[in-house]
DNA sequence: CAGTATCCCGCGAGATACTG
DNA sequence: CAGTATCTCGCGGGATACTG
């Protein structure tokens, strides 16, 4: 009897697969680990955020933080007995989880532009 | 590779961001790690992952797989000596670098699948 | 300040056809 | 088989203006 070896099961690294892709889809929008990030800093409003954000419109900061909450991944509140009302962006407990990813991101990111550069 | 260059303070993390942007330009996109894991998983010719990554049109795989070349994580080989000539996709020695990246994502996104599905 | 409403344009990408 | 060439269309997203 043989067996065949294969380089890794297919249906492992399907499902493999498909958890990074949920993950690419939540996390690899062109704005949001910017947002998260400037989020994780500290800048908590929406225009104060939007600044530190460069480029971005109200327009789809609006929708990406809508995006960002319904992932649990930053918390809207309201403080309602402010003048004018004021709404803070805050990063919820649960955003921790992203933090090595980020670092996976952010090491494998620094090494590659290295390596790229040293290849042209 | 790049676009804006960021005026702003917090130097470290902005470097930190700049390069988790970087990797998620080279990897974030909708169909790269589909790709890029159907090679991994020994599917080298054009039409044999075309077949694998389900949707893709020929024009999308192909840019797709040049940028990947030029990020040097698959290195595509012509065999000529062969009745219609053969092109082979492989991964590249340089292509393990994204293991752990792939690994980081995976799981954050299957926890995160669970986490959401919770929470609704 | 914290957004929403429009308007509008470019390009990402699907469909289809064609070539060496 | 391994792509390239068009043609087309939707929508992501920028610009601008407006509101509570």
């Amino acid at each position: 009897m043989e067996e065949i070896i294969e380089p890794m099961s297919e249906e492992r690294c399907t499902r493999s697969l498909s958890s990074t892709e949920d993950a690419i889809y939540v996390l690899g929008g062109k704005w949001t680990l910017r947002i998260m990030i400037a989020i994780l800093n500290g800048h908590t409003r929406f225009n104060d955020i939007q600044r530190r954000v460069l480029g971005i419109s109200a327009r789809v900061l609006s929708a990406e933080l809508k995006k960002l909450e319904l992932n649990l991944l930053i918390e809207r509140n309201v403080i309602v007995d402010a003048k004018p009302v004021i709404v803070e962006y805050n990063q919820s407990e649960y955003s921790r989880s992203i933090r090595p990813v980020i670092q996976s991101l952010s090491e494998w990111g620094a090494t590659h532009k290295i390596k790229i550069s040293n290849s042209h």
